[in-house]
DNA sequence: GTCTATAATTCGATAGAC
DNA sequence: GTCTATCGAATTATAGAC
């Protein structure tokens, strides 16, 4: 049942992962939090108890993966980094998790459990060989979060110049080739012309 | 003229080093630092005048990276992927300014600095159009920032698995496609088995 | 150069009136 | 539920004795 509370609540999550999205978890403040919320500082202590209970509230995520079970082999590189590109944008909360991840080990929890339970399963369905899944949605973490780090967090002017379309061409092979090359196959594809 | 402080200096700067690398810039407090290096905390603001410029000194850094213009064309991105993972575990600059990165924009600028002037003219030097080269070197920077992240900062389990030799297999043909590919070749080359 | 003492802030958290 | 007032702790930074 809706308690009466629940807008107050859902404007205080909201504001929270604008702040710890900007400023990461030591900068951002919750008396910055309130008033952005327009609401009392202290009403943020009694909702959630305490700053890093509002984090873990905040940062709820989920990646919401298409079923890529019948997807063409060929083409799950380009689904997965298209639906990456698209989710990032729609709101803050991967952000703030990245910038909280360095100093909050309750983040980098919870990125952890996104790739192994949300990317993972993506790489048991197309690797060679299963038992390699871990380590695949490893690689695919590097490639996606380094991106997100770049474009998002680091704001490297090449990186934030290229639109949705040529960062998908860039990336969809490295992933692809992440999730379903065999070792050393295709090593040196690149190379040719 | 070396100062009578050098070694003092030098100590303090290890020592800065290894707590912003730890704890990232918030968190590694100048007590810590001073008592890591086993001084007294003023001494610390007396030479470096403030945090801000205690870590501007420490995050000195540079990639050394050898001169690749002589090498194979096929094989740049594996000897840069070999540089880039030896270059790491040297110290923990890279770390430190990583994690500061976060909330230091100074770290970010830093870290700009290193992409766009040592990693950019060897996108120059190999790219088919050299005016592509910031664009290169920022994809580079996509993928060996998100290892380093990943693996230092997150400590995803399956990234931190992977010894040097399984992880530059990896990253070489990534970043060689990043630095040599023309666009959209060799883009399903990784789909062939 | 080195250390003590402390100023000046800032913030998370709590108590309690209404 | 909401707000005021404030505590207590931690930190950067400074002033000044030795």
């Amino acid at each position: 049942m809706p308690r009466r509370s629940d807008a107050t609540r859902a404007a205080i999550l909201a504001a929270a992962r604008e702040r710890f999205a900007a400023d990461g978890f030591e900068r951002a403040t919750i008396r910055a939090i309130a008033a952005e919320a327009r609401i009392d500082p202290s009403m943020v202590m009694r909702y959630y108890g305490n700053k890093e209970g509002l984090f873990a509230a905040a940062a709820e995520f989920h990646l919401h993966l298409p079923d890529l079970g019948e997807a063409p082999p060929a083409e799950v590189g380009e689904r997965l980094v298209g639906h990456f590109l698209h989710r990032w944008e729609q709101d803050d909360t991967l952000v703030a998790l990245l910038r909280a991840a360095v100093t909050q080990e309750s983040a980098v929890d919870r990125i952890r459990a996104i790739f192994a339970e949300q990317v993972g399963p993506v790489a048991a369905r197309h690797a060679p060989d299963p038992a390699e899944a871990p380590a695949r949605a490893g690689l695919v973490a590097t490639q996606m979060l380094g991106f997100a780090l770049c474009r998002y967090v680091l704001r490297l002017q090449p990186v934030v110049a290229l639109d949705k379309a040529e960062a998908a061409a860039w990336l969809a092979p490295t992933i692809q080739r992440y999730l379903t090359a065999t070792v050393n196959s295709d090593a040196s594809a690149a190379d040719r012309p």
